[in-house]
DNA sequence: ACCTGAACACCGTTCAAGT
DNA sequence: ACCTGAACACCGTTCAAGT
């Protein structure tokens, strides 16, 4: 005799993403998701594999959202870094899952084409693979350190980003 | 009646990063550790406060030898940066650690000398510290998305390693 | 002084039984 | 068809008891 649905992915993938958020990998246990969405552990295996798959999921999300901000932000790779730092300062823990693993390639595919878009404007196409990775690896590597909070003995750091962001930029422009 | 020490903290240490670097953290359990060493599980903590400050250890002992490493590789700012991503594809999962938590800047202090001296060399002190982070946050970015598989489409890595390292020392050494 | 078994709390996961 | 309590394996941690 059929049941109505109690759940739904959508409602745990949120109630999963909060939990992270505040208090880290740690507090999502398949305990506290099932409770933030009024229903039992053993219930959660209905729709997710295992907690790991539900954390992947997580992932996957945080990508997409940040694709979505990408599609919405400026569009040179000044603006797209401005709004990964953003995004990331947003969603720390969330962030930090994006390079969890080893699958980063595959779910970072659609926020990774503005960026390659951007490069290809700046540098032409023949480098713009280069000039991308170039500005993400950059990025990506100050806003982990930023979070680890490996910049306490410097001053302004908005003001470190914008300097690297021109710096990246002009190492760019130069061609090759 | 005193009983002889039948383990050590260095021992544990030292099986707590096999274990890591074998499994990942899901792989150090007190359980797996105190095998290791030849004990059980509740005399660890007569050495260590529990796991979580076991795995910080895990990660000072890293960044300790990391710092180790720069002192016997070459000084130049290309050098250190070489070594940083050697360093971090022979323990994938301690160089993860070394940017996990947020006290970075602590247990990273030793390490960061030597490019904070390599910066000096190649661009004055007044914009040492800018170089020095400029060279870091890409290197940590670009080994974090190598190690995450974020790299798959292009071809040649290395190559990619190179093309940026030196895309980044000209953006240093175009003063300021 | 260090080590241990036993115990406790907590978590992930499975599954038979309920509706 | 979905949900649940009960159960199991496993883990971190504490502690009284051993030597």
């Amino acid at each position: 005799m059929p049941t109505p649905e109690r759940t739904s992915l959508a409602a745990i993938l949120a109630a999963a993403r909060e939990l992270l958020e505040a208090g880290g990998p740690a507090a999502v246990t398949m305990q506290a998701v099932a409770a933030r969405v009024g229903v039992r552990a053993p219930s959660l295996y209905k729709r997710v594999r295992d907690r790991d798959a539900l954390l992947v999921l997580v992932a996957e999300a945080t990508a997409d959202e940040l694709a979505a901000r990408f599609a919405a932000s400026g569009s040179s790779l000044a603006d797209l870094g401005r709004a990964y730092r953003a995004f990331a300062h947003e969603h720390p823990e969330g962030f930090r899952l994006l390079f969890a693993g080893d699958a980063a390639a595959e779910r970072m595919g659609l926020a990774v084409q503005p960026v390659l878009h951007a490069a290809r404007e700046a540098v032409g196409g023949e480098h713009a693979l280069d000039a991308a990775r170039l500005l993400t690896a950059w990025a990506t590597g100050f806003v982990s350190m930023e979070l680890a909070g490996a910049f306490r003995m410097g001053g302004d750091i908005d003001a470190a980003f914008e300097y690297g962001l021109e710096r990246i930029a002009a190492a760019i422009g130069s061609g090759r």
